[in-house]
RNA sequence: GGGUCGCUAGCUCAACGGUAGAGCUGCGGACUUUUAAUCCGUAGGUUCGGGGUUCGAGCCCCCGGCGACCCA
């Protein structure tokens, strides 16, 4: 008969039906719901409602209570509908408020009459925002509950929340991060514990005499790292913008204007792909003091992350999810990047090894050179491959990195072909880099002109030569140390999660 | 970039090439102290998309999409 309809309907007509009957059942009964709430004179989306407290506060205040007690009290408070118990003339539904405190509510037929009740049975889904106004009250088996004399609904929920048990996959965890939200504490958790760290780093370096700025993510032209960059349009200049792969370049002028302890914490964008530890836009902070070298930096570096897992954990020995605890604590041990490469393939590496040699050792390991890569970069790759594991996962500095592959750091003040530059690798990753700065003008022309060639020949990758940081250096910076540390991969070192998990709402291709 | 695996009801998962099922959720009913309530009844499907093989495809083959893991 449906279908009948259907094909005899006019189709202009008929859409909306047809719309609302696609939709699969329980999004259908809902949205009947939804009209039935209308007609009944409950609104389903009222525009404020009486609340007097919230959820959080009534436990704070009454948590303790002895079970089957009556206060008095008389509350109205909204929350979320996460289970429903329903009887015969008596309901009890758990509300739970944003930061996850819960209370029961309980709709008994003589406190809140007939119709209310049978209105709350008939419309009140899982998943609605409800308030209920009574009195406080502790259940006989000791529930924390408000005997409701009355109900509104605060938001009906159209679409069923999934089952509160089982865990859900993992794309959709992150493609609808609200329901991950709504449905798993730890996801919550996750939202607080990246604010607790990042409200700590800020705290630490304004602590030590630093000031935040924010500094251009609309560029006009990219530098600061090796990293291709997202481009884009300016309708009203008619130029092409490149949205920033590090603020490294606008941080150092402020230094040379006279901001000489100087941080930012923000978006970069990097036009590659993602896996558990890349996302395409992420977080950093870099921060610039002049006066400091590289070693001084890599101190600070470590206390600021070490006040981060204490301000988390209270304790710079950090739980994992999985319940492994990670000593953060003392001082970080530090490698050479040539001397341990060396020692784990048993010859000696050094800035001077030929080219070859270093593409042979390349391939003898099976890893992938591309022809253009500098005898730095395959150093970097051998390192990667050789070394890294031996770390186990704990905090390391690896210090002095080649120079051909750091064009903003200055030479090492002992080792020709190194600069003053370390890594601190965590869990295998890159935590962050710091650098004794590259201060000479003249110098850094040279090095910036270097990479010019590099995009010259194609390398899509290589820094721009950026005549106006040039200008800015000309003006004279002080001897300065500097640091980029990922925030993510922070999150990522405390909690023990993939990158997708410590961001919110991570990049991910539509769903078509 | 390469390899392996996955995609089935709102959610989590089953199903030898032979009538697509279960639990929870939903819907109807009973129940005034429940805690993932319980009990009885019941509905719910473009098996990721497109081609092909076959009497017959969720399953086999090809192309594509999205994802996970491993490798480089």
């Amino acid at each position: 008969m449906h279908a009948e309809d259907a094909r005899t309907a006019p189709a202009v007509a008929g859409e909306g039906v047809d719309a609302e009957d696609d939709l699969p059942e329980q999004m259908r009964i809902r949205h009947d719901k939804r009209e039935r709430l209308g007609r009944e004179g409950i609104e389903p989306y009222p525009v404020t409602l009486p609340v007097t407290t919230t959820i959080g506060a009534l436990r704070e205040e009454f948590g303790q209570l002895a079970a089957d007690t009556r206060t008095g009290v008389t509350s109205g408070i909204a929350g979320r509908v996460i289970f429903v118990r329903n009887a015969g003339k008596l309901c009890f539904a758990t509300l739970r408020s944003g930061d996850g405190t819960e209370i029961q509510a309980m709709l008994s037929l003589d406190q809140v009459g007939e119709e209310p009740l049978a209105q709350w049975k008939a419309l009140v889904d899982i998943g609605d925002h409800v308030f209920v106004e009574g009195e406080v009250i502790t259940s006989k088996r000791g529930e924390l509950s408000i005997l409701a004399n009355r109900w509104l609904m605060a938001a009906k929920a159209l679409r069923p929340l999934p089952v509160a048990h089982k865990p859900m996959n993992e794309d959709t965890r992150i493609r609808q991060r609200y329901v991950d939200l709504i449905v798993r504490p730890e996801a919550r958790q996750m939202a607080r514990t990246r604010v607790a760290a990042v409200g700590q780093l800020r705290r630490s370096l304004d602590q030590r005499g630093y000031l935040e700025i924010e500094t251009p993510m609309l560029q006009t032209m990219h530098g600061g790292a090796t990293a291709r960059p997202f481009v884009t349009t300016s309708n009203a200049f008619d130029i092409q913008l490149f949205l920033r792969i590090a603020p490294e370049l606008f941080l150092k002028r402020a230094v040379v204007g006279g901001i000489e302890r100087v941080y930012e914490i923000n978006r970069n964008f990097r036009n590659e792909g993602s896996d558990s530890t890349h996302s395409p836009e992420f977080a950093m902070l870099e921060f610039y003091q002049a006066y400091a070298d590289y070693r001084v930096m890599a101190t600070i570096t470590r206390e600021i992350i070490q006040e981060a897992a204490v301000a988390v954990f209270g304790s710079t020995t950090v739980t994992h999810l999985d319940g492994t605890m990670h000593d953060l604590s003392g001082i970080w041990p530090e490698v050479s990047l040539y001397g341990s490469l060396s020692e784990a393939i048993g010859e000696e590496i050094t800035p001077q090894t030929a080219r070859e040699r270093l593409v042979a050792l390349c391939e003898r390991a099976d890893l992938a050179v591309a022809p253009t890569w500098v005898t730095g970069k395959l150093v970097e790759e051998l390192f990667e491959h050789y070394v890294i594991e031996s770390f186990d996962g704990r905090p390391v500095f690896v210090m002095d990195y080649p120079v051909d592959t750091s064009p903003l750091v200055r030479d090492h003040r002992t080792e020709p072909g190194k600069v003053e530059k370390w890594d601190l690798y965590v869990n295998g990753y890159e935590q962050a880099t710091g650098y004794s700065e590259l201060v000479d003008p003249v110098i850094q022309r040279q090095r910036l002109m270097a990479q010019a060639e590099l995009g010259a020949k194609g390398d899509v990758e290589a820094m721009r030569l950026d005549e106006d940081f040039l200008r800015a250096l000309e003006h004279g910076m002080p001897p300065s140390g500097g640091v980029g540390m990922g925030i993510d991969r922070l999150l990522m070192t405390l909690t023990g999660l993939g990158i997708r998990e410590t961001v919110l709402f991570p990049l991910v291709k539509p769903e078509r």
